[in-house]
RNA sequence: GGAGAGGUGGCUGAGCGGUCGAAAGCGGCGGUCUUGAAAACCGUUGAACUGAAAGGUUCCCAGGGUUCGAAUCCCUGCCUCUCCGCCA
């Protein structure tokens, strides 16, 4: 959410800011509502603390043991004129307020302008694409020859978008979730956690899923519960409605939580494979920052995130999306994309973004400031890594004429020494 | 699931329907003392909105209700604790 005042203050340069996103947004009518909102407000107030100053005269008279009558009368009056203008500032609050939580964060000047993927800007890239002297297979028809991934029974079990890991390809994964853990716990200073995986309506509210994107979410029939679409949901909402103090900043949680998505918008796209499905795990990595520090914050979780693929030997590309691309919440975005050589394309395997105070504000997480001021902090999340993706790469890029995968070195502890697969 | 108790400021914990943003203690901050620290003592210390300021309004889990007036009474929900039952 954005801070009214600033929306108040800077409106046309807002506008400016967020048209930048290729979004469609009008202001007129907040902009009305807003002004009633503030007459209506004050004309309360001035009877409230007409009401205030009454309660503290009636039992004075009481005790003088003078009439009361009047007052009283009048005060029925103030009472019901107040609880009538208080259903209409009822109405237009929430009208104010969706209109808030349905604006997405303002662009970090440093975001490429753009219209869509195609204007994002490339930052970087790590290593080489292997080269095959033969045509490399895909992840899908390898798991399927290797028996470690199996659509089929998933589908039966649940449907389209699951996958059932077998044998080596469950251990692959769980190889890997040890792996990321570890390194973010072990050389990177994060906090592991293990948190829910079901979340409330405020929670999806407090990082933005809600109420705009109700419709990507697996929702809880009978409660207002969800499945997280990912493990910022808990990561962040855990600081909500508390002032953390400045000493402890930054906190930098990981946690493995399966993610929930129910990709309605993405017929026909990826419809094999484990690129893109309903549940799959990944390795979160989140931030709390003072703002002064929080790009800064960003560049390192970025690095951090980048670090699990070095050490794998998988080639990769860093992009900073552009305006036009940018997710609701964020103010700025990084993707980290990983080569996948069956498909000769990069692939998002991790997505670091800074989210300034947006979040914050939505879910009310502060810190005081050494001088003794609360304010707003700033939050960042980004995979590290999602892990399906993680194996889809490692079966691509690692595999061997005769159609069995070497195992990268960090992870063959992690693989019972195993060097290869097949 | 059944029975009971409770949810108050950073924490612990008082609080007759009006003078309660709320006692007290702890913690934090500032100071005195000290070479420095501790102890002791003194002072100070919640947040949001609004206003140029003075000030005003709101917040004692959340939402409703009773009342001229609610932290205090009533209802609903959520959460916590104790006992019983069930259970991985």
């Amino acid at each position: 959410m954005l801070a009214l005042k600033r929306l108040r203050d800077n409106l046309d340069q807002i506008k400016t800011g967020l048209a930048s996103r290729q979004i469609d947004l009008h202001f007129d009518a907040w902009v009305k509502g807003d002004t009633q909102q503030r007459k209506l407000k004050q004309r309360i107030e001035g009877l409230k603390a007409r009401q205030n100053q009454a309660s503290q005269e009636i039992p004075k008279r009481k005790k003088a043991k003078e009439a009361i009558d009047d007052i009283l009368k009048e005060m029925k009056d103030v009472s019901e004129e107040i609880s009538e203008l208080e259903g209409d500032l009822k109405t237009i609050e929430e009208e104010n307020t969706n209109f808030l939580l349905g604006l997405p964060n303002l662009p970090h000047p440093s975001v490429p302008i753009g219209k869509n993927e195609q204007d994002n800007e490339e930052i970087r890239r790590w290593g080489s694409p292997p080269t095959f002297a033969f045509k490399p297979l895909s992840h899908w028809d390898l798991g399927e020859t290797l028996d470690i991934l199996d659509f089929e029974r998933a589908a039966k079990i649940s449907g389209a978008r699951f996958v059932l890991y077998k044998g080596l390809g469950a251990r692959l994964e769980r190889a890997l979730i040890n792996f990321m853990l570890d390194l973010h716990t072990g050389e990177h200073d994060y906090t592991e956690m293990l948190p829910p995986i079901i979340a409330n309506r405020t929670s999806m509210t407090g990082t933005g899923q809600l109420p705009k994107f109700e419709d990507d979410l697996f929702k809880l029939k009978d409660n207002d519960y969800f499945l997280i679409p990912t493990g910022e949901v808990p990561l962040t909402n855990m600081h909500a409605d508390e002032i953390l103090a400045e000493a402890d900043l930054p906190l930098s949680y990981t946690a493995l939580t399966p993610c929930f998505r129910r990709e309605s918008g993405s017929y026909g796209q990826d419809t094999r494979g484990l690129v893109r499905l309903h549940q799959f795990n990944k390795v979160e990595l989140v931030k709390f920052s003072t703002p002064e520090r929080s790009y800064e914050r960003l560049e390192q979780l970025l690095s951090e995130a980048e670090s699990v693929l070095q050490k794998l030997g998988l080639h990769y590309r860093v992009i900073s999306l552009c305006t036009g691309d940018l997710g609701f919440s964020a103010a700025k975005t990084y993707d980290i994309e990983v080569w996948l050589p069956a498909q000769e394309t990069y692939r998002e395997i991790s997505s670091c973004s800074n989210f300034e105070d947006f979040q914050a504000r939505r879910a009310k997480i502060r810190y005081r400031t050494s001088a003794g001021k609360v304010e707003h902090l700033h939050t960042l999340n980004g995979s590290g890594l999602a892990v399906g993706r993680t194996v889809v790469a490692i079966l691509e890029n690692m595999q061997q004429e005769d159609g069995s995968i070497l195992i990268p070195k960090v992870l063959q502890p992690y693989m019972g020494g195993l060097e290869k697969i097949g």
